[in-house]
DNA sequence: GTAGCGCGCGCC
DNA sequence: AAAGGGCGCGCGCTAC
């Protein structure tokens, strides 16, 4: 069952079940939804709204969670853009409404050809309803509104039919309904992860700024130790004036030394021998942690414990996600000792080892490689099939064959590896030839990667023109290049977010089930909101990594639920092709101790 | 005073 | 240790 909600006249909120009628079965003001909700949620229906981020922190703010939904922003971002539609959308006759957020103006040709998503998820996400016949209103014409959850009732219920229309006409539908369920559940997660925060311990985050930067300096100064390695280098350099933070500045101040860098990064200035380098890499080093995660980010995102980071799922061009504000995907390891558990509570931390191989073996069916990728080390599972010497050069051959390594050690072994999986090497290297051509690609469940630009492609006509000059062609073969490289690891990035939101959703509905018969102990109730007291509940999410708070007796039945999880996203993504992702978990009471 | 950009660097 | 993908953020700096 599907539940479509939208608004109806000023302030109040119609709910739709377009499989009975295109009328409203009940309109209640914004006040009385949550209730609504709530009441409804028993029926395990599928909410249809514009978008997760405006409707769901209302509804969890008044301790109201839901199963399921179906984002019409993020599902438009997908279904307008994969390959798998563009036929169905040729000839314009499914236009997107004028309130969704603007899109990139077309989606490429038909792309990389990837595998076939196996049809195998019908359980878990439920999507029995997806193609129910639903009627298709007049689309009410509508301007872009300020907020999407006063979209009338029937322009919603016009976009779901629109959108439910091209996932039944696409080339894969049941991957793309797949897709489109898994970036839902994202958003609900990501809502819910803000909701909860990450336990935060100030005093643990302090005791780090004062061993590595020195006491909390006065508003406006410098830590005490930044200003002993920034006159220490002043010094060295001879250069007593220079400001260590204008990049500018300490360039000039670099190259007077004798330091003949051609920039002032860390990378390049090691390859100096010099005394002044090593206070100047340590000073950075430093600097960048005062400047991103000390005090001034403790007073300003820590809040009663806990850490909110806003999500935005679905936010990169790949589908990983990305946040605003807090750089919770950055955050420093040495600081993540902060992140400690409730008294009572655990953390239950997870990643998934070597994702992105693994997923490229899956995505080419690339026998030889899964097998590789059998047992918990990938890397050395290379190694023990003779295609290289070395763990590490097994680790730098798979990264330069994702991201496109052409040269350096990375490059010379790429070739190996190569003659080792010819199917794995001939999928990426597809995707990069068909972005030096200027084709989008496609994941395994149907998002597409970005046309190029205007200039990019205004680069590639000019050089094919005959009085094209000798700079053009090199700049158009170099923007190519560039091109193919994010389209070859685009469909790699790409599909492992794929993954990692199927794991992360069938976790999601795991953790729901044992909070549904939790009889946890009344001490144990603690700070993290009115919806998650008492229950295990997702805390954190790293593109392939996660940790749940849990209370502690309940520990061993999370970390077993992770771990079945992954396995159900190995098979809603690959089916019974035997590509394995095995989980680096502990249970913890602080986030640092999760590495061991 | 602020908007926008390049740089550098944190994470995956 | 090294130059290949994806991000966000804070800084200095320039342009307005």
């Amino acid at each position: 069952m599907r539940i479509v909600v939208g608004a109806m006249g000023p302030g109040r909120v119609a709910l739709v079940d377009p499989s009975v009628s295109l009328e409203p079965f009940e309109t209640v003001t914004m006040q009385e939804f949550p209730a609504v909700v709530r009441a409804l949620e028993s029926r395990h229906p599928r909410w249809v709204w514009a978008d997760t981020r405006r409707w769901y922190p209302r509804l969890l703010a008044e301790g109201v969670r839901v199963d399921r939904c179906h984002d019409l922003v993020l599902a438009a971002a997908l279904i307008d853009h994969s390959t798998t539609t563009a036929s169905a959308r040729d000839g314009g006759a499914h236009p997107r409404p004028a309130w969704l957020p603007a899109g990139p103006a077309e989606a490429g040709q038909a792309g990389a050809v990837v595998p076939v998503a196996s049809a195998a998820h019908a359980a878990l996400f439920d999507l029995g309803d997806f193609d129910g016949e639903t009627q298709a209103p007049e689309a009410a014409v509508t301007d872009r509104p300020r907020d999407v959850r006063s979209v009338p009732i029937d322009a919603v219920l016009a976009e779901h039919a629109r959108q439910l229309a091209l996932v039944t006409a696409s080339e894969r539908p049941g991957a793309l309904r797949l897709l489109v369920a898994a970036e839902s559940a994202g958003a609900l997660i990501g809502a819910e992860l803000h909701a909860a925060g990450l336990p935060w311990h100030r005093g643990v985050h302090e005791r780090v700024l004062e061993g590595e930067l020195g006491p909390k300096p006065s508003p406006g100064r410098k830590p005490a130790r930044m200003e002993e390695f920034a006159a220490e280098v002043r010094a060295l350099l001879g250069a007593p004036a220079v400001n260590l933070d204008s990049q500018v500045d300490l360039l000039k101040a670099l190259r007077r030394a004798g330091i003949q860098v051609e920039s002032t990064s860390r990378w390049e200035l090691r390859e100096h021998e010099h005394p002044a380098i090593e206070p100047l890499v340590a000073y950075k080093k430093l600097a960048r942690l005062f400047s991103a995660n000390a005090w001034s980010w403790l007073d300003e995102w820590v809040v009663d414990g806990r850490f909110r980071p806003d999500y935005v799922p679905g936010g990169t061009a790949t589908g990983r996600w990305a946040t605003s504000g807090g750089g919770a995907l950055q955050l420093p390891k040495n600081v993540r000792s902060a992140v400690v558990a409730d008294p009572g509570w655990s953390l239950v931390v997870a990643d998934a080892a070597q994702l992105e191989p693994r997923v490229l073996a899956g995505l080419a069916r690339d026998e030889a490689m899964a097998e590789a990728g059998r047992g918990r080390d990938f890397y050395g599972g290379i190694v023990g099939a003779g295609v290289v010497e070395t763990r590490d050069q097994a680790k730098v051959a798979i990264l330069g064959a994702m991201y496109g390594a052409t040269t350096g050690e990375s490059g010379r072994l790429v070739p190996r590896l190569a003659r080792a999986y010819p199917s794995a090497m001939a999928l990426v290297d597809r995707a990069a030839a068909d972005g030096e051509r200027g084709a989008s690609v496609t994941t395994l469940l149907g998002r597409s990667s970005p046309p190029p630009g205007v200039e990019w492609r205004a680069a590639q006509s000019r050089a094919s023109q005959p009085e094209a000059t000798a700079a053009d062609e090199r700049r158009a073969r170099s923007g190519a290049r560039d091109w193919g490289r994010f389209t070859r690891n685009f469909v790699v990035q790409g599909t492992a977010a794929e993954w990692a939101l199927c794991w992360m959703a069938g976790l999601r509905s795991r953790l729901m089930a044992i909070a549904g018969d939790a009889a946890v102990p009344e001490q144990l109730a603690h700070r993290s909101g009115p919806v998650f007291e008492r229950i295990p509940h997702l805390v954190y999410y790293l593109h392939d990594e996660i940790i749940v708070h849990t209370p502690r007796e309940r520990a061993d039945e999370v970390a077993a639920a992770v771990a079945d999880a992954a396995n159900e996203a190995g098979r809603l993504l690959y089916g019974a092709f035997p590509v394995e992702f095995p989980l680096d978990l502990a249970i913890v009471e602080s986030y640092a101790l999760a590495d061991a």
